[in-house]
DNA sequence: TGTACATCAGTGAACGCGCGTTCACTGATGTAC
DNA sequence: TGTACATCAGTGAACGCGCGTTCACTGATGTAC
């Protein structure tokens, strides 16, 4: 196969500036709140620029969403296929995610608040669905299958739940900081589940 | 105080059946996917009969999502009131929040997505805030008020987000049949604060 | 009890605005030979 | 190397649609006396 044959101009530097004023807006007015022209003005492109790189502005908003998760389940992937026990794992999970938070807090919260926007289009596969990342890695440490979802759903929820309080000024500082003491939570969620 | 003077037509039925239709469409479709004309439809009148019992769209998902809100603030409030250790404190209202979810997931969902809609309008007071009532409990017994903000987030978050995947089919059943597990876990989260 | 009046829930048509999207066009750049 | 051509990113004006909201009006109902 050749690369693909190239002629005209390139506007892969365009398509990129669009998808970060967009997150940008996206995250500080949300979706609806935010219109084709804000971020053709953002960019300081036209408004029918944006459609060359996008069909529309719910796939711009969609392809921002899968990607960034996806971005974030490899890395939940990579750090599953290392060596070592389950706990140094979701310590480093765990700190990945808050780390994410205090370097992007406006991507970590376009993420969280338009989650159900976009949940039921994200593919099952670990590599592009934390869900699903989280999930294999409990199974492969040994958490029974039938108890999986639910070991899952309450580890994220360990992690999210303190990043909306951060969101909204209920919790201070960077994440950070509370990594050790929100793993050591995981840690004990898990451990409930794993006994009885 | 006499009551007030009421003349006309009586038109408190007419505003129940509006807000139950607003919910019902908002928790199905979203507010930015509801119209007021879709609203009016459901309950059968015209688009500017909601105009008065309701400023504008806005105020209506406001005002819905702040008295739900602060109803089962309310009720946290009422167990946190009642005699008893934290462990059986907890498991009420845990079992409570799964009973909610069960009865009634459109109201649970709209509660869920639309937080970050009003969140920052609810007012501090543990009767009419869920986390404030939640924190208060913590701190009640004995939780350090240092930590009691990340343990309430973690808390929450063991049970909002197993709601989430019961939402998108990840979890199945009933919730309830999982309040203990899920209290446990809580448990869980909050003696690893409590100790270290 | 009867009647004049005030109130107000609800009507229905209309309003203008902002939105996402389209499209004929321009011009820069790479390819063919 | 020079020239004709194909491609395609980006322009800018225009489109129509659906939205939230308004408003003069109707008529049912309660109050005053």
């Amino acid at each position: 196969m050749n690369a693909p044959l190239r002629r005209g101009r390139d506007g892969t530097a365009t398509r990129v500036r669009i998808e970060t004023e967009a997150l940008r807006l996206f995250a500080e007015k949300g979706v609806d709140g935010t219109s084709v022209r804000d971020i053709a003005q953002g960019v300081g492109v036209s408004e029918g620029a944006l459609y060359r790189h996008f069909h529309s502005k719910e796939e711009l908003a969609r392809e921002l969403f899968l990607s960034r998760y996806a971005a974030l389940a490899a890395e939940i992937c990579a750090i599953d296929a290392t060596e070592g026990e389950l706990d140094a794992k979701l310590t480093d999970v765990v700190t990945l995610a808050c780390g994410l938070f205090d370097a992007e807090p406006a991507l970590f919260a376009y993420l969280l608040i338009h989650q159900h926007d976009h949940l039921r289009h994200v593919p099952e596969a670990p590599e592009a669905n934390v869900v699903a990342a989280v999930e294999r890695m409990l199974r492969r440490a040994g958490v029974a299958p039938a108890r999986a979802p639910l070991a899952s759903a309450m580890a994220l929820g360990c992690v999210v739940q303190p990043a909306v309080f951060a969101l909204y000024g209920r919790i201070e500082g960077p994440l950070r900081a509370r990594a050790d003491v929100i793993a050591r939570a995981v840690m004990g969620v898990i451990g409930s589940m794993r006994g009885g």
